[in-house]
Order: C-alpha cells, then sequence, then structure tokens
DNA sequence: CATTTAAGTGTACAGTGTATACATTACAAC
DNA sequence: GTTGTAATGTATACACTGTACACTTAAATG
C-alpha cells in the first residue's frame, strides 16, 4: 500500500497483466495467515497488496475460501518440511526399534515445534475443513514427497517392521497418535492452555508423546 | 422475523424496555452457534431475532467478541451436562479401580458424544480462545457444579487413589488425557476425519480412549 | 492478421461490526 | 408525587467485507 497524493495509490504496473497473480496472491494470503490465521485471509487485503483490483482474484481463486484452502495446503506443506526436518536430526540408525522410536517421536515433536512456531499457519491447516483426500495430496507434502499424515505412516509401518507394534494395533494407529499431538496443539494455542510457556510446552509434550507410544 | 406489507418488520413490543434482553440475545445466539458454529453468530441477526436495534446489544456485551465468549462459556456448561449424563449410567460402584477406569471412559466417551452431537456448539467451545481461568469458571459448569475439566479431574484422582496411577503421572495428566479426545473430536469434525461415520467413530474413540488408559 | 479467450478493471450491492448522538423508561431521593 | 439520574433501546452513519455483472485489454491461437 502506497500513500501518494493524500490518496490510495496502487502499485505501478507497466503491464496490464500481472503475470504471476496466483502465486503473488498465495504468498500474500500466506503471509497475512502466518499473522493473523484463517481470519486475516481477506480477498480484499491480498488484492491490495498484489496491486490488482479486488475481483482480479475471481480469476485465480473460485472465492474466497478456496484461496483459504490453498492457505491450508501451503501451510500443511510447511508442517511436512518441519516434521522432515526434525527427522534428519535423527543419528541412531544402528537398531531399527530405536529409529522407529526416535522417527515417531521426530513426527511429534515436528508437529508441535511447528504449531508453536507458527500459529497462524498451523491454524489454518486444520481449522479448514478438508476431506481426507488432502491427507494425500502432494500440495501439501513436504520436500520428500510425503504429507505430514503420510510421514506419520511411515514411521508407524516401521513401529511394525521392528516388532514394536502389533499389525492389529497398527490399524487406525495414525488416528490415534495424531489425535492425541493434534489436540495438545490446539489446547495450546487456541484453547484453555495458552498460558503455558515454552519450557512447559516442551516437557509435556514429550509426556505426551511417551503417553502414545506407551498406549498404541 | 416477520413479513408483512412487503417490508420486513420487527416483531412488536408493548414495553419500550424489553426486560430479559440479556438472556433472549444469549440464547439466540447459541441457537445460532448450534447450527453453524461460532461464525454463524453474527450480531446483528441475533438482535434482529430479539426484536431490537443491532446497537441495543452493545447494552449487555462488550462487542461481537463478547457475545461469542458468552456463547462458548454456554457451550462447555452444556458439554459437562452431557458428560454427567454418561457417568450417571455407571452401575459398577463395588471395586473402586474398575469404577474409576468406568468413570474415566464417561468423560472421554459423554466428550466425543457431544462433539458430534453438537458439531456446532462444541466448535464454539474450545475454538474460542479461552484463558484457563475458564476451566473452573462456574458459569461452563454442568449440574454437579463441576466444569468439564473438573470432572475429569475428578476421574484422575479416583485412578491415583485406587492405585492405578501414581502420583507422578498424575501431573500434568488431564492435558494428556484431553489432548487426545479433544484431537480426535476436532480432526472428526472440522479436519480430515469428516468422512468416517458414527459406528467407525465409535470404534476408533473407544481404541483412543484405550490408548489414553494404557499410556497414562 | 483476425478472432477467440484469458486476465484485469469499474461499478454496484447487500451485509457486517460498531461509533456517536439521541430517546425513552425505570428507579431512587427528596 | 415530583424530579433527577442512570439504564436501556433507537437512529443514523461509516468503513469494511465478499462478490455479481458488464466492461477493457492483451495474449494465444488459427
Amino acid at each position: 500500500m502506497n500513500i501518494a497524493n493524500n490518496k490510495i495509490t496502487r502499485i505501478k504496473r507497466s503491464t496490464y497483466h500481472h503475470g504471476d497473480l496466483y502465486r503473488t496472491l498465495l504468498d500474500a494470503a500466506v503471509e497475512l495467515a502466518r499473522n493473523g490465521g484463517a481470519e486475516a485471509v481477506v480477498l480484499r487485503e491480498v488484492t491490495r497488496q498484489a496491486g490488482v483490483a479486488p475481483n482480479a482474484a475471481y480469476r485465480h481463486f473460485a472465492d474466497r475460501n478456496a484461496l483459504v484452502q490453498a492457505v491450508s495446503l501451503a501451510a500443511q506443506s510447511a508442517l511436512a518440511v518441519e516434521i522432515e526436518h526434525e527427522i534428519s536430526k535423527i543419528n541412531t540408525h544402528e537398531d531399527l526399534a530405536e529409529f522407529a522410536r526416535a522417527k515417531l517421536r521426530a513426527v511429534g515433536i515436528g508437529y508441535l515445534r511447528f504449531a508453536q512456531a507458527e500459529p497462524g499457519l498451523f491454524g489454518v491447516a486444520f481449522s479448514v475443513p478438508h476431506d481426507l483426500s488432502n491427507a494425500t495430496n502432494p500440495a501439501s507434502a513436504g520436500e520428500s514427497g510425503l504429507t505430514p499424515f503420510q510421514l506419520l505412516g511411515v514411521a508407524l509401518d516401521m513401529f511394525v517392521e521392528a516388532g514394536a507394534l502389533s499389525h492389529e494395533r497398527r490399524m487406525f494407529a495414525e488416528v490415534l497418535a495424531w489425535s492425541a499431538v493434534h489436540g495438545f496443539a490446539m489446547l495450546v494455542l487456541a484453547g484453555p492452555l495458552r498460558a503455558l510457556d515454552k519450557t512447559q510446552t516442551e516437557i509435556i509434550g514429550q509426556r505426551l508423546i511417551d503417553m502414545v507410544e506407551r498406549g498404541l
């Protein structure tokens, strides 16, 4: 936004066509979501930042909801990257069971780290209604090509392989593990546990993952 | 709302003063939240239904957010009632350990039942930022005078009493149990697990509570 | 080059939350 | 009872939102 002559003027654009408006709009929307969550993604503001008329957005997104949905996928992708980063820090590759444990923990820790570091994005990643189809949507994948859901699945498969989890209990294990971590994140972020500071969150997060490991 | 002479007219009111506007507004807001969640609570619509000018609401609520907050407390109270109802169905009062187990399960089941039966209210109960202070706020209590959080606490205390949970692990146990159940509810309601039908939800819900019991 | 199609603009409308100024009534003090 | 005051409801207005509709411009395609 640019003030000149006491009048708000758009950022000038030499060409009538923008060139890469879709990306520009999405990037601006992500930035808005980053600080302010889903409700901060206001269509007119996004177009303003892109230096374009409000209705131009409708050439690229069916409506505001479609834009928020796109942000949500981007947020899930960023989450996947965070999880991958946590996984990459594992160095005990010898014992399979140990490795599987470490991997599962990494998924959980990465999830919670992301929620704490990027509350706005985290909120829009899951507070927006989705189908399960998005759990395998490449748009929400990280650098490994896997979505957060799939990364969790891989870790659990390894658990089974290592003999630490029976086939019977493997079923729905994603959902159980995910529920615990997700719920904690929600309660800390927007819920009654907002008062917890970072170290407390870390400690309880560890205990939560302990519970999941023991209880699965 | 009342249509007459092709013109929207308010419901007539003989007295200038409404009498019990606070309750009327809150009730209308709760009803809107019930089908439509938090975002369906629109201030003007609430006043419309009460047959009153939009700004009349500001005599009773600081702003829209305060109204939604009040709805949130009401929703938590309704949740407490549901949990109490589930607890009241327990009939094995002999063995303390058995009773504690049943009680913990009842809290979890009641929580999930409520989430499924009243998704709109459930959403506004926790998706709205709160302090932990509200976890003991009488306005969010059920008929027993206890809030959902407190009901869970009582069940866990009983667990300790029965020797099924060490004092060491008692700490933060509310948060762990709550996280798991809450996360599942969120994922089923607004998240990627929306496709699950009622029976599947029931089954996985049971397994989730199994996990919590084992893992705590 | 001619035409079709994609991508931006301008204008307009219904709807929202809420600020400010005013009107009406209940209630308490004399 | 009369009167002053505080509580409660109304009127008007503003800035802002999402989005429908008709248009202009430029890129793509034959």
